[in-house]
DNA sequence: CTCGGTGTGTAAACAGTGTTCACATCTTGC
DNA sequence: GCAAGATGTGAACACTGTTTACACACCGAG
């Protein structure tokens, strides 16, 4: 659809939108300047004139995504409201969002391949939360509840981290055909961080 | 080098050497058809006498980088020589490439990339034994002496491999740079997979 | 030994890419 | 109301993967 004025009036933001199209359905590396450029209405030189690079441009993309995967997960931690922290609560906060993280990958592979690739060129900014900020917090407060033993606060995150992005990498790559796949990857990755970190398994 | 016959002899294995070159200093996509075609002397529409596309000897590439992997792992364990299987003799075979997984990844993290990456383009062939076959076995043994209870013998692959990619993908990905990371990462990755399958721990 | 067929290499072209540049147009602050 | 700066344009440039028509080299059958 051609514009009707000569300025397009928000060119960077339609921009990223256009490629966080792409990506979702195709990855980041299926983003083509010229193709942004068409899709906005736009000549391809426009483009250039709010993205130094096809990189700075992908880079945003790639930011967005992580920040989607983040909302995702807030918006679960939301929905417990903030009452007391018991335990059991954590524990739930916790799982939920570990289960998102995998969900999201499985349901979304591109996005989140896209959200991880290359993202030391995207560093999230100073006050938007990052999907690994959000996870330290829930698991700081297992170990504020005793769910996880002050001695393994320091491993924690890591032991979280990993089981996670783990699962979430090996589906994502086409990995999933092996044995002991068949259950839920999301079961599973809470099933195995439960052995890792909880005092009482 | 200008060739001295006018056929280059073995251009289609002189040409995924080359693409393992670039790929193990640079990535997977900083390999150009034009590039690999002047590197081995030979004119860029050569090299598609014997890839149908790039995509193929990129694929080509990506299968030499899991064999590489795999030759590694498997001179790990030939290291132990092949006494009578003790569950000592089992830990020691299955951490020692445990490590070797994450040391790869972390040595060489283009290379590792590159090796894990489409690589459902690449299916490993029929005989040669793939990094997963290797730690399958190992951790079959571990089944069979008893470091592994056999209620886990469904669960222990799945857990193993995916503290181990996960450790290595966060490693290859930027993501280093979080607590708990100062450790050797190798190092925590065995200890976290005692901790769920081991049944000592 | 020859001689055709097949596999392999070449040069030139084509369409498509990221990116730049001189120029056009709009917007905005004084 | 107007200069200055921001934003968009069209044409170019260098580069890419890939194809095509042609050239050379090897190899087995006669």
């Amino acid at each position: 659809m051609p514009r009707t004025s000569y300025h397009h009036g928000d060119l960077r933001t339609a921009a990223i939108r256009e490629g966080f199209a792409v990506a979702e359905t195709a990855g980041l590396e299926a983003i083509v300047a010229r193709e942004i450029a068409r899709s906005v209405g736009v000549s391809p030189a426009a483009v250039f004139r709010h993205f130094p690079d096809l990189e700075h441009l992908k880079a945003e993309v790639s930011r967005s995504a992580r920040e989607k995967l983040a909302r995702l997960m807030l918006r679960d931690l939301e929905a417990f409201g903030n009452g007391p922290l018991t335990a059991e609560l954590a524990r739930q906060r916790f799982e939920r969002i570990g289960r998102r993280y995998v969900e999201f990958a499985v349901s979304s592979p591109h996005l989140f391949n896209a959200a991880f690739s290359n993202c030391g060129a995207s560093p999230a900014r100073e006050d938007d939360p990052s999907p690994w900020n959000i996870l330290l917090e829930t698991i700081h407060d297992l170990v504020a509840t005793g769910v996880i033993a002050k001695a393994d606060a320091e491993l924690a995150p890591v032991a979280a981290w990993t089981a996670v992005h783990g699962m979430a990498t090996l589906y994502t790559q086409g990995l999933k055909r092996v044995s002991g796949f068949d259950d839920d990857p999301a079961d599973t990755v809470i099933k195995l961080i439960r052995r890792m970190l909880y005092t009482d398994s």
